[in-house]
DNA sequence: GTCTATAAAGGGATAGAC
DNA sequence: GTCTATCCCTTTATAGAC
């Protein structure tokens, strides 16, 4: 008996925790993180300020939550289009429009630079952003080791140098094509993205 | 008589005007615009918040027109490195570090990218600001043209093409460099240029 | 564990004096 | 034109009920 209200209760913080970083992705992303109120979030998540307090001591807490989940998953969906296309074009195609298309692509580059800005500001964030970072350019320099061995191509530089350079040209486009979308081509970010692989 | 009085009355408008924008910079940038106070800027420019009512109608006005000087200055600010120098690489250093380097490169960059944050959330910014990248690009379209001609090289893409590429592994590698300094050798990013330019 | 109610603080904006 | 004083609203955070 024990076990099984303590597993609902369980699943009831969990669903509540799950719920509030969800409504705070979403809010953060739209709006910034302080023009949104604590109570907003608990809103949006059909729960109170004082679930939130809780759970996450605050509004800052929550950030940091969010920072964490955000680490773990968007890291994997962004390279997920990487991995299942087999012409190299459309998968460079496929990561950067997975940041830049749509509403997904959109709210995840505004999220992003959100994050990005705090982490600049306060080492508290900016600790697991840096780790953050540094595997996602781990597992896009993986798969660039990859591809170049099975494409028979050599990179011009180091994995780890070509992957800070294939970011940044990703992170850089999407953040001109936000503002002015037909600045930026689609078409011409996958050649300069090929310039930096040496084809 | 009226001329003289009018002109100095003039001069103290200004000057409070300028106050007000210097101080909302440095503080936008260290803290973000949410974060700051109308009040803590007009103290930090040795104004109070009337003043700033006055001249800018409120915190949203402060920031349009701060984006209004930022967008003439800062372009210019930006390429002034790029043709100082004779070697291409040099160049090319020269720009990254001036937004990389010590806390005139760093608040550059948190500023930059806090106002492209509003920008990408409201129009009024994001207008202004796309015409600002539009000109950024437009200054390096016409710098990288000159060079290759003089180089007598010939450049891979379209010089706007190429501008957009540039500026963004510029912006892109100088985001993760502030999280993460080490992970982001300058050597590499100058390399990186190099091969979009087709070297 | 979550909600309701509220205390305490801070911020934006304005009116009127100078 | 700029400052002082102040109003009103929003926000954070907590205390106690269920």
């Amino acid at each position: 008996m024990k076990a099984e209200v303590t597993r609902t209760q369980d699943q009831r913080r969990a669903d509540t925790r799950a719920r509030l970083i969800d409504a705070a992705s979403d809010l953060f992303a739209r709006k910034g993180f302080h023009a949104v109120s604590a109570e907003a979030v608990s809103a949006a998540a059909d729960r109170t300020t004082g679930a939130l307090y809780n759970h996450f001591g605050g509004k800052e807490g929550l950030l940091l939550a969010l920072l964490e989940v955000w680490k773990d998953q968007a890291a994997t969906d962004l390279l997920a289009g990487f991995g299942e296309m087999t012409e190299l074009d459309d998968r460079l195609a496929a990561v950067y429009e997975a940041i830049t298309d749509g509403n997904r692509g959109a709210s995840w580059l505004l999220l992003e630079m959100e994050l990005w800005l705090h982490g600049a500001r306060d080492p508290h964030i900016g600790g697991p952003l840096a780790r953050r970072y540094a595997g996602i350019r781990s597992l896009l320099a993986d798969g660039l080791t990859d591809w170049a061995e099975l494409a028979g191509v050599s990179l011009r530089r180091s994995p780890e140098h070509t992957a800070v350079a294939v970011l940044g040209v990703l992170i850089g486009c999407a953040i001109q094509h936000r503002l002015d979308p037909p600045a930026v081509e689609s078409r011409a970010v996958v050649e300069s993205l090929r310039d930096l692989l040496g084809l």
